[in-house]
DNA sequence: TTAGGGTTAG
């Protein structure tokens, strides 16, 4: 009987139905029948609903596998990530004598977890005969970037007789994936024709490699060439505006996601979660959250995240408790970092620790660093500094910079020098690369009017030749992100800005504004270092923002380093005289700045 | 007679 005569109606939608089929060939005799099990096979293999397993062991049972069959099997494991296995089998290919085919090397190459590997599969590919195969060397190109491996990658594109679209982005995403954005943007430039992946895989390369302008920039010329907005692009476009906290443009992508019909999928759904949590629209992300038909656990982490990093830790709590009891997603490690960052940022010391040990009794999740992490920041936030040492002594791993980090932060905003000076030295020689580290020591022996030690770290710093992180901070007006510097005056308005700042300096004054230099990494006398504190780039961003609204609105800015002391208490008094609200995200979190009050409660 | 590649959130 010719086996096409009962070849299930494809696709198949369960595993159950595949059952069914499956039993029906066995009946009919067909069990050796590459052709009819191929499909069972396939289904088994890679469908969502599939499983591996169940296609492993009907392979066992055909006697004579043909080359398809190893093809399906290649593709599964490299979906499902089992390198090993792939080798294995194909091994086993080699052996029965098969002949590899243009759909063999793909998957294959894709899979494969050493360098070595690739070299090997690479050869093979040319001892078979696809040494010309776009298909095969667009995959090799791929796996030669996963491995860094530039040059290899730039010499199999060069082979390639006529690199396609695919071959072309291939090359830009992985010079993206190097950090090499020029050199990307270089190829993007002389690609003889572009689709809507080039274009998203450019941008994204822009976004990922924090330079957003040039992202956005790139968005507005892809929209006159008339390109579709389609998913990927929206996913990549909301993550732009989640960088620099442009949310009138994340509104406009959200728009067009909705007018263009687009699906929302659990990725495309939570970047936009993500963008109103991190533009500050914390409601508002709460609302398309709940909306969302399919949620991930990335997108529930994502909420709970967003209300940890806002300081509303028992909203995180209770979103955490009905994740856990809608039940279609499980808590993962990343769950546990987000409620127990919450637990910190607001203060539940009691809540953190319940919450860690729950974590083990209940999930089986073990902690890592970034949960002993939270529990050192959670103690030593809270003043319970010698807990949280107790925390890192007792860790079963070693403590890394960032663990020492969070005791280290903690010694700034309680102003103990002993621990502080031990631990700074201590995690500046684990991170010797990072300016912040000896910023925060710097601060903690300012504070304690410790001025030569002050000097001996900018001193390392500079003998290490470490530059001090520049600081900066955005606002968006009339759908542009304006930048600002500290005493920077490139702005177009910047007289007036500087003329803002000044009347705002004055008019908090009168309220009891007393500039507060602990945070203040200087070496000027007393008399002289209150400058240039006035023109630090969150009070540049504000005068702009109250320069252009009307009064009452709420101005929002986003800053890549934590806010400093005085310009936290600077944004306070200007929230109650201009009675307007000002949200700042800085590196960390959020600050609400209300009448006078901040949602950090000062405990940031 | 069976099938492909490159892009997106946390």
């Amino acid at each position: 009987m010719s086996s096409c005569l009962v070849a299930p109606p494809w696709p198949c939608s369960s595993m159950a139905e595949v059952r069914q089929h499956h039993s029906l060939l066995l009946r009919l005799g067909l069990s050796t029948d590459n052709y009819a099990m191929s499909r069972i096979l396939t289904f088994c293999s890679l469908s969502n609903h599939g499983d591996i397993n169940y296609a492993l062991k009907l392979f066992t049972t055909l006697p004579n596998p043909d080359t398809f069959v190893y093809n399906t099997l290649f593709k599964a494991f490299f979906i499902c990530d089992s390198p090993s296995l792939s080798l294995l089998f194909y091994s086993h290919m080699l052996q029965r004598s098969l002949t590899p085919n243009s759909f063999t090397f793909p998957s294959l190459v894709r899979a494969c977890k050493l360098q070595q590997e690739v070299k090997q599969l690479h050869a093979h590919v040319l001892k078979f005969g696809f040494g010309a195969d776009t298909f095969t060397l667009n995959n090799l190109i791929h796996a030669y970037f996963a491995f860094g491996s530039l040059d290899d990658a730039r010499r199999v594109f060069y082979t390639i007789p006529n690199p396609n679209v695919v071959s072309w982005t291939s090359l830009v995403s992985g010079y993206s994936q190097l950090g090499l954005v020029d050199e990307a943007f270089h190829v993007f430039e002389l690609m003889p024709s572009k689709n809507g992946v080039s274009w998203n895989a450019m941008i994204a390369c822009f976004v990922k490699n924090n330079r957003f302008r040039e992202a956005f920039d790139l968005f507005r010329k892809m929209r006159v060439e008339e390109v579709e907005v389609d998913r990927f692009v929206a996913a990549t476009m909301l993550s732009a505006c989640t960088g620099v906290g442009a949310l009138e443009q994340g509104k406009w992508i959200h728009g067009c996601v909705e007018r263009n019909g687009i699906v929302l999928d659990s990725k495309l759904g939570t970047a936009i979660v993500d963008m109103y949590c991190k533009c500050g629209c914390l409601d508002k992300a709460f609302r398309v959250f709940c909306r969302l038909e399919v949620k991930g656990a990335s997108s529930w982490n994502c909420m709970i995240g967003g209300f940890a990093m806002h300081g509303r830790g028992e909203d995180a709590i209770r979103l955490f408790r009905e994740m856990e009891e809608e039940g279609v997603v499980v808590p993962d490690d990343i769950t546990f970092v987000n409620v127990l960052t919450a637990c910190a940022h607001s203060g539940l010391v009691e809540e953190g620790f319940f919450y860690f040990r729950y974590m083990v009794d209940v999930h089986g999740i073990e902690p890592n660093k970034e949960h002993y992490g939270c529990m050192v920041d959670l103690l030593a936030r809270a003043g319970r500094l010698e807990e949280a040492k107790k925390v890192i002594y007792e860790m079963p791993m070693s403590p890394d910079a960032a663990v020492l980090g969070a005791l280290l932060g903690a010694c700034r905003i309680h102003g103990n020098l002993v621990l502080g000076e031990e631990v700074g030295k201590r995690v500046i020689e684990l991170d010797p690369g990072n300016s912040g580290r000896y910023v925060t020591l710097g601060n903690i022996y300012a504070r304690c009017g410790k001025w030569e030690q002050v000097a001996g770290v900018r001193k390392l710093m500079n003998d290490r030749g470490v530059k001090k992180e520049p600081g900066f901070s955005m606002i968006e007006m009339e759908g542009m992100v304006n930048e600002f510097v500290a005493g920077g005056r490139d702005h177009p308005l910047a007289e007036a800005i500087y003329a803002k700042v000044h009347e705002m300096l004055e008019a908090i004054r009168v309220v009891g504004y007393v500039p507060d230099t602990d945070d203040v990494l200087h070496d000027l006398v007393e008399e002289e270092k209150e400058n240039p504190l006035f023109y630090h780039s969150e009070k540049l961003a504000i005068a702009y923002g109250l320069l252009k609204t009307k009064r009452g609105e709420t101005l929002r800015v986003t800053k890549n380093l934590r806010v400093c002391k005085d310009c936290h208490q600077a944004s306070k008094l200007i929230s109650k005289v201009y009675d307007c609200d000002i949200i700042i995200r800085d590196r960390n979190r959020f600050h609400h700045f209300s009448n006078g009050e901040c949602s950090c409660k000062d405990y940031w």
